[in-house]
DNA sequence: TTGTAGGCGTTATCAC
DNA sequence: GTGATAACGCCTACAA
């Protein structure tokens, strides 16, 4: 392994050089920057990338912990996220957590180990009760959900707006017995409770009764899950017109289970989902949903993290971010 | 930032045996272990992972290149490859390549500058061409596609074998004009080259024509430019009755362009993808496609990875995997 | 069982 | 414009 130094007593200089050569620093002599360069090609010299780390006290990478990077959702963001964290010249690690509170935890702590520079962790399993386990000095971004009062910086989506405006257009198109199909309701600062709180609001506003047996709790947000639920409402003989899935996984699923049932979409039920997934465009019938502009909560996050990174120590006001939204429509919300 | 030589001094003891109650080594007695143990607490320290990297000559974490995580395919892999890393515990930092050759040897750059310990890569741009870049001493394993003679190890899809399979299951189902949508045909090196010449095996040991207006090429495997494809081909008055599709994510695409042209499938046509991506279980109809077991893949490429990071300097044989496959069966090549 | 010495490869500082 | 020196924080030998 060829060092620095080889390169150096192979071109006659000092360790010194070769490295303002390598980070081109001015102050060297184009013959000397010649005879180095030539030396590192003849070596094939190769930086130390954890040498460079423990010297400059950074280490160029964030962390990105996430459920499950194959759900479209997630795959969505962490494209945005790598090609954001790009433009900072910062390279980004995926972590799965499987909404496993500890494997969130466990994230944490690494990047707290000056594993990465920053960690921008898109938590399903900590709420307002670990508030205290975040309070921490290494840059960190908190994405999607909202955790009340937390100490940290944070970049939302439009839980609430977004479900109260998804709910609202299926109540504009005609739909007066909404189901909503989401995850378990244990309170008010996860997705499912934040939007689920959207929708009870929509309902409310309309002057429409607030149903709990119009409510489907699945375990968790896929889409086998969500249909099973659609089967069991479609069967339930419960006059549902119209659908709102906190997810457009879930909703996939839900029209997929509403197919198994012959219940034609939009026809006699309309279903609407929440993410603006890629696919969302192209199902049959495409599906309509909310658009949280994935791109700017992306950039978003990597901006408030390279700006603790960049100013270390500071104190900082915690921020917070709520992305703008809009309810793109669709055919499965089509008038009839 | 506490080092260990701050616990050291707080707790009484020298660094070394910090590190070794830090490491869990044995020969530390279990009353100078609590007295560090209480000192690491009351001083919040955290190890330097980048010291520790350095010190080790390993970092820990292994590059995986992708052209785009948020692509269906990508993102299912990286999961199954993110987790298979997990269990040898070792972290993935994912870099988006966009399909770009020079991006893809960026990574292969960053990689071998000690970066990462090994780098998978998911190669789209690189071909037999670029062999001579890949002749490295750093770990490296190529992913999905087919490099002939390339110096490095492999883990293959079943290309050839796998689109020979969907085409024959075309044909089996009673389809006899038999369509192609793939990618620029530049070779046969790549994916779409490899299907396309699975497609035309298998059509002409079934004694079918092999008719070059029935092969429809697209710019980038993506679900609008299959729409579009779609679009065309059912307009076209080819009497087509069956599609292969090279991937599922084209695939999805091309039963929207059906739909928008009023083609029913599987009735009029047959449509079938590869790669099995979860969405397509779930599609109204459920597409049918090629499972090439993605979670092997991965185990089988971490292993090779794994491998040569643990036996650095060892000339290992070159070492090659094609994954088995499966056809999966679902609504969109049911019989009428 | 614990401590001492030294170096992993790089770069900031400051002198020449 | 170039070089000597000294860290960055950790861990492997070896010594006690």
């Amino acid at each position: 392994m060829t060092t620095i130094q080889d390169v150096a007593r192979a071109a006659g200089v000092s360790a010194m050089t070769v490295s303002n050569v390598i980070n081109g620093h001015p102050n060297v002599r184009p013959a000397t920057r010649e005879r180095v360069m030539a030396a590192m090609t003849r070596l094939d010299y190769r930086v130390n990338v954890a040498a460079r780390n423990l010297r400059k006290g950074r280490t160029g990478t964030i962390g990105l912990a996430v459920p499950e990077i194959d759900r479209p959702y997630y795959g969505r963001l962490a494209a945005a996220l790598i090609a954001a964290a790009a433009r900072h010249g910062l390279r980004v690690a995926v972590e799965q957590t499987g909404a496993v509170r500890e494997n969130e935890l466990a994230a944490l702590s690494l990047s707290r180990n000056r594993l990465y520079d920053g960690l921008i962790l898109s938590t399903v399993g900590l709420g307002p009760a670990d508030a205290d386990r975040l309070r921490t000095d290494h840059p960190l971004v908190i994405l999607g959900e909202r955790i009340f009062g937390g100490p940290v910086d944070h970049v939302a989506m439009p839980n609430v707006d977004g479900a109260h405006a998804a709910t609202r257009h299926l109540i504009d198109r005609g739909c007066r017995r909404i189901a909503l199909v989401c995850g378990p309701l244990a309170g008010e600062t996860d997705v499912s409770g934040l939007r689920h709180s959207g929708y009870t609001r929509a309902l409310t506003e309309a002057g429409l009764p607030v149903q709990p047996d119009l409510v489907r709790t699945v375990d968790r947000l896929t889409m086998a899950a969500g249909a099973a639920a659609a089967r069991e409402l479609a069967f339930g003989g419960r006059g549902v017109d119209g659908v709102f899935c906190v997810t457009d996984t879930v909703a996939l699923g839900v029209l997929r289970g509403l197919a198994d049932c012959g219940v034609r979409v939009p026809g006699e039920v309309k279903v609407i989902g929440f993410d603006d997934v890629p696919e969302s465009a192209y199902l049959v019938p495409s599906l309509s949903t909310v658009d949280p502009d994935h791109d700017l909560m992306a950039a978003r996050a990597v901006d408030l993290l390279v700006q603790r990174i960049e100013r270390p120590g500071q104190a900082l006001e915690r921020q917070e971010f709520v992305s703008p939204f809009r309810v793109v429509a669709r055919e499965s919300t089509a008038a009839d």
